[in-house]
RNA sequence: GGAGGGGUGGCCGAGUGGUCGAAGGCGCUUGACUCGAAAUCAAGUGAGUGGCAACGCUCCGUGGGUUCGAAUCCCACCCCCUCCGCCA
């Protein structure tokens, strides 16, 4: 969430911001106009509220009945009055959260202008392209022919876009999340972190999914749960409402979470293969810092993700996002790509976001930069460390040999009980 | 699921209709003492919001209600604890 004040005191600043990725700037005078009519019913509603007061003390220190009773005739008087302000400043503050709330993240000054996914800027490149004396299958093939990919009984058991992993690449999979969470561990310094599954809405609005998100997650009606998205759904609600000590940042997190999207929007696209599910794993980096540390710790996790990439083998491309593609809540992103030969694309493996102190605001995460001073928001930010699904297919088609054998990298070797060839 | 108890400031904890944003303690800040530290003593110290400011308003789990006035009374919900039931 925006911050308001802020908004107020210079709303050109967040016009260009919200006009560069493809919003109307008339949102933020809304907002703003919005926040006028609050602040106007607000103030008169204080002024009868202290008059009030007032009189209500007078009230219980009047000595005589008829004092009293006059007093009360004098509240009575205008109690309508204030009764209609407090209804109509509720109604003006509830309308000005949603207002703001629906507004995303103020982007970052050195992302680059765009207006489509096209002019997201490569930055970097890394690792050599496999090549291959024979044509490489797509995963899915690959996966079916070993039968270890099957795809009829996920759908037989929960419909389309689910599937099953068998036998070694069920254990590839699991093989991928221990090491990225050691990696993470032991080189990033996050402290890993097992979550619920399922959370309420309110974590949902604090990481910022809900209400703009609604129709992307799966609902527990029954109990009012959600099933998560993303890890950093629930790790950004697990400080949501604290002061912490400044000494104890940054706070570095990771987890291994699945994540449930019902992907009801892009029906029809991607549909082959493992690479866009309703359910798929995700292990997610998140760290809480000081606000003058968050430009550093952005590039730090890039690197952090970086290696996750260079670690499992695979030849990857670092994209900055333009504007029109940056996310919601993001300020500033970095989307990794792997290089997957038997599809022969990119595929998007981590997204690794400045959030700022846009999702500390909704959840009401603060920081005493020292003992005894102001809370402070801390600024907060997030990675894909990796998707797994993404990165299974990157390393099935690339490690794939003429056999319709799977080479198993190196560093998932100490994972896979002495596998070193799937499907040999 | 059933019965009972409870949710108060960074933490612990008192407070059952007005003078309560809230005793007391811990923690923290500053000062005194000390070569320094500890201990001790003194003062200060909740969060948010509106305002240039003076100052005002809101917040005692959440949301409603009663009342001139609610941390305190009523209703609903959420959460925690104890016992019973069930259970991987």
């Amino acid at each position: 969430m925006l911050d308001l004040k802020a908004l107020r005191r210079d709303p050109e600043v967040f016009r260009a911001s919200h006009a560069s990725r493809g919003g109307d700037p008339g949102d933020i005078d809304a907002v703003i106009a919005l926040d006028e009519r609050r602040r106007e019913a607000i103030g008169r509603m204080e002024t009868l509220r202290a008059d009030r007061r007032q009189m209500s003390k007078q009230i219980g220190q009047a000595k005589d009945a008829d004092t009293r009773e006059a007093l009360k005739a004098q509240v009575a008087a205008f109690k309508g009055e204030l009764q209609s302000l407090e209804e109509l400043s509720r109604t003006l503050e509830a309308e000005t959260q949603a207002a703001v709330a629906a507004l995303p993240n103020l982007v970052a000054d050195d992302v680059p202008r765009g207006t489509t996914e096209d002019d997201n800027v490569v930055i970097a490149t890394h690792g050599e392209r496999p090549t291959f004396d024979f044509e490489p299958k797509p995963h899915w093939a690959l996966g079916t022919d070993l039968g270890q990919i099957d795809f009829e009984r996920g759908v037989k058991l929960s419909g389309s876009r689910f599937y099953v992993l068998r036998d070694d690449i069920a254990r590839l999979q699991r093989a991928v999340i221990f090491y990225l969470l050691d990696l993470h561990t032991r080189r990033g310094g996050y402290r890993e972190l097992y979550l619920p599954f399922v959370v309420r809405g309110e974590t949902l609005f604090a990481s910022g999914q809900l209400p703009k998100f609604a129709d992307n997650l799966y609902r527990d009606h029954e109990e009012d749960l959600w099933l998560v998205p993303t890890a950093e759904v629930p790790i950004t609600n697990f400080h949501g409402d604290e002061i912490l000590e400044g000494d104890a940042l940054p706070l570095r997190y990771c987890a291994y979470t699945p994540c449930f999207r019902r992907e009801k929007m892009s029906a029809g696209k991607d549909v082959r293969g493992i690479k866009r599910g309703h359910q798929f794993d995700k292990v997610e980096m998140y760290a809480f810092v000081r606000p003058e540390d968050s430009e550093a710790e952005l590039e730090k996790m890039r690197a952090d993700a970086e290696a996750a990439c260079a670690g499992l083998g695979l030849p990857y491309r670092v994209k900055a996002l333009c504007t029109a593609d940056l996310g919601f809540g993001a300020r500033k992103t970095y989307d990794l790509e792997v290089w997957s030969a038997g599809c022969g694309e990119w595929l998007e493996v981590s997204s690794v976001s400045n959030v700022w102190d846009f999702q500390a605001r909704r959840a009401k995460i603060r920081y005493r930069a020292e003992a005894g001073g102001k809370p402070e928001l801390v600024h907060t930010l997030n990675g894909s460390g990796l998707g797994i699904p993404r990165a299974m297919i990157a390393i099935l088609e690339n490690n794939q040999q003429a056999d319709g054998t799977i080479r198993v990298p190196e560093a998932l070797r100490p994972f896979m009980g002495g596998v070193e060839v799937i499907g040999g």
